[in-house]
DNA sequence: TCTGGGGTCCTAGGACCC
DNA sequence: TCTGGGGTCCTAGGACCC
C-alpha cells in the first residue's frame, strides 16, 4: 500500500533522489462558497449557472453521493439531486482564496510551480536538512494551509511531478498519499489506465480496442511496438507513463500561446447580422485582453457549433501582426461570411493565436504611423474601461441589450 | 444525460522552398 | 516534365485537462 499508514515515512528517510509534492484543493469552488456561507455545510451544492444549456462546474462532496460531477449538465444533475443548492461561479473571490493558499504554498519552499487555479508543485529536492520526513512535512502544509484559510488540500508526495499529481488524486479529500522511489508502478496499477492524466475516453477506448486494457499488460510491449500501434507522441507518452516515468509535462514555463472566448447562446442564433454583433463584442474583449497581456496576435479564428452541436473552425494568418480590435473584427466578419451555412448558431467563439511578445515584433517588423496610432488608441480605450470608464460603440450596447432582453 | 469556457498539444494534409 | 527528400508554415479537427 501506498498511503501515509501503511507506508510509513521511513520509506522516505534517506532519500537522496528528487521530492515533489503536488497540492490540490479540495472541491475548490464549492469549499469556498461553504466558507463563506457555513449553512451549506453538508448539503449538496452544484457550483454552475442554472440554465437548460449549462454544466457544472464543480459540486461539493455531498453532490457526489448523488452522481454528481464536474462538467454534468446542469438539466442532468439536478435530476440526480433535485434538491440541491445552485450556486453561480464567483471566480474573484476564488482567486482570492487561491492567492492566500498559493501564498503559503509558495512560502514553504522555494520550487513552486502553479498549474491552476487549485493546484500547484512545490519541488523539495535537497532540503533534507529543513524537512528531513517529506510525509511530516507535507503533513505541516496541510495543516498550515487549513489553519491559515479554513481550506482542506489533497498531497501527494513522489519522485517525480507526475507521480506526485496522480498520488494527490488517490486519495481525496483531505488526503495524503506518499510514494516512495522504486514504487511507482504499484499506484499506476492501482490506479488503472483510465484515470491516468492524458488518458481521456477516447484514447481509452482506443486502448481497449487494441487489448491494451491496463498499464501491465501495455508494460510488456517495447516503446518502439507502442509507437507502432499509437503514433509517435502517445506511443512514448504511454511508454513512460505505465512506469511511473514522469512524461515531462509540466517542465515547459506556461507561456500563452492563444486567448479565446466563446458562448453558447439560450437559444440558438441565427443571421449575420445578430452574429456580427457578438463578434464585435468579442474582437475588444480579446484585443483588450491580448494587449494588456503585452502580446500581439498573428492569427484570428472563429469557431462555430451549430444547434446539432457539429462543430467547425476557421482561422487566417494574415502576412502582418494584428494591432487593433478592429481589425480582429474585421477578419472575423470575413471568415463567419466563408464558413457560415446560415442554420442554428449555438455558440460562438473567437479566438486569437500565435501571440508574439509586443516588442519583440515591434523590432521585427516595419510597419506604418498608422499601425502604431491605433494601437495607442486601442490601448488608450483599455485604460479608461479599466478606470470603469464605458467607451464602448453604440453597436455593442445594442447587442447587449438584446442578450438581456433575452 | 443532450453536452460550459479557457486553455494545451497532436495529427495529417497541403503549400512552398531548396 | 511522369519528378526525390526534407524542412517549415499554415489549417482544421480532435483529444484532453481544470
Amino acid at each position: 500500500m501506498i498511503t501515509e499508514k501503511t507506508c510509513s515515512e521511513k520509506c522516505y528517510n534517506h532519500i537522496m533522489g528528487t521530492v515533489f509534492f503536488h497540492i490540490d484543493l479540495d472541491a475548490f469552488f464549492a469549499a469556498v462558497e461553504i466558507l463563506d456561507n457555513p449553512s451549506y455545510k453538508d448539503k449538496p451544492l452544484i457550483i454552475g449557472t442554472p440554465g437548460k444549456r449549462s454544466v457544472a462546474s464543480t459540486c461539493s462532496y455531498k453532490a457526489r453521493e448523488y452522481g454528481v460531477h464536474s462538467a454534468m449538465p446542469m438539466t442532468t444533475a439536478l435530476k440526480l439531486c433535485p434538491n440541491a443548492i445552485c450556486i453561480p461561479p464567483r471566480m474573484q473571490r476564488y482567486s482570492e482564496k487561491s492567492r492566500e493558499v498559493m501564498n503559503i504554498i509558495k512560502s514553504f519552499a522555494p520550487g513552486f510551480l502553479q498549474v491552476s487555479i487549485d493546484e500547484a508543485f512545490l519541488d523539495l529536492t535537497g532540503m533534507e536538512r529543513i524537512y528531513p520526513l517529506p510525509g511530516k512535512a507535507a503533513g505541516m502544509l496541510k495543516n498550515m494551509i487549513f489553519e491559515e484559510t479554513g481550506l482542506t488540500v489533497s498531497i501527494g508526495v513522489a519522485s517525480s511531478r507526475f507521480v506526485a499529481k496522480l498520488a494527490s488524486d488517490f486519495k481525496k479529500p483531505n488526503g495524503l498519499t506518499i510514494v516512495p522511489p522504486g514504487r511507482e508502478t504499484e499506484l499506476v496499477d492501482r490506479i488503472g489506465l483510465r484515470k491516468l492524466w492524458g488518458i481521456g475516453k477516447a484514447t481509452s477506448d482506443a486502448l481497449i480496442k487494441k487489448g491494451l486494457t491496463t498499464p501491465e499488460i501495455i508494460r510488456r510491449y517495447s516503446e518502439r511496438e507502442l509507437i507502432s500501434i499509437l503514433g509517435e507522441a502517445s506511443g512514448k507518452y504511454l511508454y513512460s507513463v505505465t512506469r511511473g516515468i514522469d512524461p515531462g509535462i509540466y517542465q515547459g514555463e506556461a507561456k500563452s500561446h492563444s486567448i479565446s472566448t466563446e458562448t453558447t447562446f439560450y437559444n440558438d442564433v441565427y443571421g449575420y447580422e445578430a452574429l456580427d454583433g457578438y463578434l464585435l463584442y468579442m474582437s475588444q474583449e480579446l484585443m483588450f485582453k491580448a494587449l494588456d497581456e503585452k502580446t500581439v496576435p498573428r492569427t484570428v479564428g472563429i469557431k462555430l457549433r451549430y444547434g446539432d452541436f457539429t462543430t467547425t473552425t476557421i482561422q487566417e494568418t494574415p502576412m502582418m501582426p494584428i494591432y487593433s480590435s478592429s481589425e480582429v473584427y474585421e477578419i472575423a466578419k470575413k471568415l463567419l461570411r466563408k464558413r457560415y451555412s446560415g442554420e442554428g448558431i449555438r455558440l460562438l467563439g473567437l479566438f486569437l493565436s500565435q501571440l508574439y511578445d509586443g516588442e519583440e515584433i515591434e523590432q521585427k517588423d516595419l510597419f506604418g504611423e498608422d499601425m502604431e496610432k491605433r494601437r495607442n488608441l486601442e490601448k488608450t480605450i483599455l485604460a479608461l474601461s479599466k478606470e470603469g470608464n464605458i467607451v464602448q460603440k453604440a453597436r455593442l450596447l445594442r447587442t447587449q441589450k438584446q442578450e438581456q432582453e433575452e
